[in-house]
DNA sequence: GTGAAAGCGCTAACAC
DNA sequence: GTGTTAGCGCTTTCAC
């Protein structure tokens, strides 16, 4: 087998304890010994097992990451790749190591939560995205498992859990007076899938701008769709097909806003001309459409790293109290919005 | 503490060996003692501990996932995300985890992937990447330790590596005769990083099309960009302020081609009839794009897919001989490119 | 078919 | 300061 601390003791002829003592560099030890041991370390090219120090010591300096289980979209959007980046950035600099999840459905996934939580193979967990009725959150939640979620609880109570988000009602809302201020009053909605609380959120924004500019809700105008890039596409079809056409939509994702863009190309609807357009989260390619996409920056890599902070403090410290930090948004006029002439 | 597998024994009157037998279903236990244990099992919610298990098992049963050291282009690109994606879909198959790597530099991803090796956190490695001079491949190799790469080697005896690839000479080759039978003469080509093997290879295949045309190569029509996005956009900026312009475009990555697209736009040059296009890599949004791309779709799930199964053969079959899988590609014509009048 | 006991590699009391 | 020892939770001989 591979070199142990045993061999390494035998070479520096002290004892284990000792061995395992420079290892951690305790203070108790002479700084001649420690020389001395760590020579031998080095002669005999020895490395510690970590499962044998995870064992004893409860702790596996590993986080989990929980991928959405409708992984073939969550890996096309720009925003898993952009928030796992933030997450390995922090986890890189607190020493962590990150496990992910491979389930596919929803079952699978709280499977491998489980596997994680009962076999002890992660510390805390991560979990990229808040989804109406999920099963994760609340099996977690039972077992006062250390976790942290990307997005914001619901359907459970909020006090009890640890989150990172934005203000997305906020966003919604901000961008819809913005649409409203240019003079728009026929104002669509495309939201993403209704199971993700972001969807919620960013309906009630668009719902309360309208509401205080005294412009009722029109079922019509509220559209919703889970493919990003079909299904702004679909969403024009939609909208163009109305006898009273909206000038101004507001979208839930930049790469629906693509789809949004392709499709009213198609139809020889200029943007912004005739339809002003603006969306969320400023994916890379959102500056190289045309024309570039205005839209909410949401700063998606620093949720995963605020998300990754949050939970490292929570694993180690058992006062932290912190529940919940709001990331800012920052909105970004760029060339889809135009103010309404007539 | 936890429950234990002493727990069980003792709450089932019977020996923790037993019980460990149970857990393997070893033919050598009764029926009824199984039935007995189940029980015990399910009565106090036991859950096998992972760490002790790999510590006595001297297996991990988990994979390391490498991603190359820029992760800030890498995640910018949808390849990391869709290998990743055929990866987590086999490795669920084959119950093994993923412990994704968290460096940002050469150095310190060769740090995190010896920590990896030394201290047994993972069975085996698969590397998302092959870059030319690559410090991990040799470690490995040294190590003897079990990987796969994605992509082929450099710089090493190729016979000694598992590797997954595409024939990306051969596709290179394919569309620059593309565009020579649509009568183009004066081609470019727009590489990526010449680190990457990928590059190396995009270029060769290219030179090897014009050679066999008898078409000399030209060193300003080669030009090589890092940075996907602006890299397309400076390319064309390079290209357009020549003399002889080229007539059409080989451009390494979709994302690449977006960004040259985006420019020639601006520059009111019409892609096909002023400059033909076309691309590696069939991401999502090539379809998307006005007009939509001419790509090769080189099955990026199928790599990462096939690269996880030949690495869990790799580490539980030690006559396992299968080294380099070719993952074969499609020509996807679509829009970019037209015949050349003149 | 089942139990007793050793040991995977490490840490942490507890000694001295 | 350093050594001795027990033990983390599991598997696996070796008995019987």
């Amino acid at each position: 087998m591979s070199i142990t601390i045993k061999d390494v003791a035998k070479r520096a002829n002290v004892a284990p304890s000792t061995v395992s003592r420079v290892i951690a560099d305790s203070p108790r030890i002479s700084q001649q010994t420690k020389e001395k041991v760590r020579e031998a370390m080095a002669e005999l090219g020895y490395h510690p097992n970590y499962n044998a120090r995870s064992l004893v010591n409860q702790s596996t300096k590993t986080l989990g990451v929980i991928i959405p289980s409708s992984a073939k979209i969550a890996f096309q959007n720009p925003f898993f790749p952009e928030v796992l980046r933030g997450i390995t950035a922090k986890a890189y600099l607190e020493k962590y190591g990150l496990y992910l999840s491979t389930g596919q459905t929803d079952q699978e996934i709280l499977e491998e939560v489980k596997q994680m939580v009962y076999s002890r193979r992660v510390d805390g967990i991560i979990l990229l995205y808040s989804k109406v009725n999920d099963l994760v959150l609340p099996f977690l939640t039972e077992q006062n498992f250390p976790f942290v979620l990307i997005g914001r609880p619901h359907g459970i109570e909020d006090e009890a859990i640890y989150y990172v988000n934005n203000d997305n009602v906020r966003a919604a809302k901000t961008v819809t007076e913005y649409l409203l201020l240019l003079g728009h009053e026929r104002i669509g909605f495309i939201g993403g899938n209704l199971d993700q609380v972001v969807t919620l959120d960013h309906k009630l924004g668009y719902q309360k701008a309208l509401e205080n500019a005294n412009i009722p809700l029109r079922d019509e105008y509220i559209v919703y769709y889970d493919e990003v890039l079909e299904g702004g596409q679909e969403a024009v079809i939609e909208f163009m097909s109305l006898e009273e056409r909206p000038t101004a939509l507001v979208v839930a994702d930049d790469l629906m806003a693509l789809g949004v863009l392709r499709m009213l190309d198609e139809m020889e609807v200029s943007v912004p001309d005739e339809m002003s357009l603006v969306s969320f989260n400023n994916v890379m390619l959102s500056e190289l459409s045309s024309p570039p996409l205005t839209t909410v920056d949401i700063n998606i890599y620093e949720l995963g790293f605020q998300g990754t902070d949050k939970l490292v403090h929570l694993i180690n410290d058992a006062n932290y109290e912190e529940k919940k930090t709001i990331i800012p948004y920052r909105f970004i006029k760029r060339q889809t919005c135009i103010k309404r002439t007539k």
